[in-house]
DNA sequence: TAGATTGTTAATCGATTAACAATC
DNA sequence: TAGATTGTTAATCGATTAACAATC
């Protein structure tokens, strides 16, 4: 177990940007492109060529000098970087609306999520079943993680009884917590949160309407 | 009409916080907090203490030297910033399931958003009700927008059509759009886009769950 | 080989943090 | 007034961009 947190450490706005770049390379080796240049992809993605060139180089040389990069590869190597070849099991937290419809469009892409299992704690919901899932007592939750190497957990239930069901986690073996909880957790260093606050979302676009208005008022 | 875009430039970063601030000055107003330092607030939210002076300098003096700041006072200022305090009208284009989940929950925590109407270019969707809406055909889009003084569109439907749809919205008078299509839409200045990629933001966790693992291998 | 384009170092820019004078 | 805490300037840090030597 080795304890140096900071080797390879890349910083947040790069990962951000790495599943953008796969999904141009998708896109590009579905046309048919074999070969590009720092300069052509990033003309096509809108940034600058300079930094699509130290991103990449973050892990690794992609690329070849006087050629450019090879699509396949490339797009092969940030899949791989994103865990796209590799399975993850998931739970969904949360019975409800967000979390019937996230469990009816989890594996998009094939990408390899794979939706295990449905919990919630009322009573009216435990037992229907969502897409294919009886809905499970969170009583079981802790055993089925363990059984069933389950990595992420998608939480989709109310800002209320988000954190006392994240701390809860902590001693399950989850290894990520995917948050549309509209609340901040606070999780141990071995478990990854990733945030997803729609409201926070659409109060930014209406900051930028407002903007946008202000700066061309008659 | 101004043409000075320049005043006022707020970066990203800054604009990013400010629902997260709200969020946190709302809850102190709920529990009765009249007053607080920004170092106070700053160790709730595990910001430093500056950054949150800077942020909220950008915008004015809300504070007072000696004692703080007025938490109603200073939530109500970001909440105008948010533009939280006017109505803003929506209409959501895609009534399928993910499109079907916004139009049941848009009007979260009572702020202005609300729904208008729902559109759809398929046969099979056009005229079934979801939620009280009838979906309409995206032929009376158009109309209905200026109709209706809507000011953002949802979009709900798939990348294939997405930018096309994107386009035709160019022309209708929007001012934003909330976008959930999994591509990027290249619109002019007078139109604003956030992109909510869901995907991207879950590979975003799968990457830092493996790279946390990377760092912890035995 | 000559031309192209990367990988990488150096320069710039912007965002965050620290410090402190202003002021309630 | 004295103490507290802001608003704001200055210092630091990190991220982006530019430049170019290495190399395919």
């Amino acid at each position: 177990m080795s304890n140096n947190e900071q080797e390879n450490r890349i910083s947040q706005a790069i990962v951000s940007r790495l599943p953008r770049y796969l999904r141009y390379l998708t896109e590009l080796e579905t046309d048919g492109v074999e070969r590009i240049s720092s300069r052509e992809l990033s003309s096509i993605m809108r940034v600058t060529a300079s930094q699509l060139r130290q991103d990449l180089n973050n892990f690794g040389g992609f690329g070849q000098q006087g050629y450019g990069y090879n699509v396949s590869y490339l797009r092969d190597e940030i899949a791989k970087l994103l865990g796209m070849n590799d399975e993850h099991f998931l739970v969904i937290i949360g019975g409800g609306r967000f979390g019937k419809i996230l469990a009816k469009n989890m594996n998009f892409n094939n990408s390899g999520f794979v939706l295990k299992g449905i919990f919630d704690n009322d009573e009216a919901v435990i037992g229907t079943d969502i897409d294919g899932h009886i809905v499970m007592s969170m009583d079981k939750l802790s055993d089925f993680v363990r059984e069933n190497r389950i990595e992420i957990a998608v939480l989709t239930i109310p800002k209320e009884s988000a954190k006392a069901v994240a701390n809860g986690l902590c001693r399950t073996g989850i290894s990520g917590i995917w948050n549309f909880s509209h609340t901040d957790l606070d999780m141990p260093d071995n478990i990854q949160v990733e945030n997803v606050h729609l409201s926070d979302s659409l109060m930014r676009l209406s900051y930028r309407i407002n903007e946008y208005r202000k700066n061309h008022a008659g």
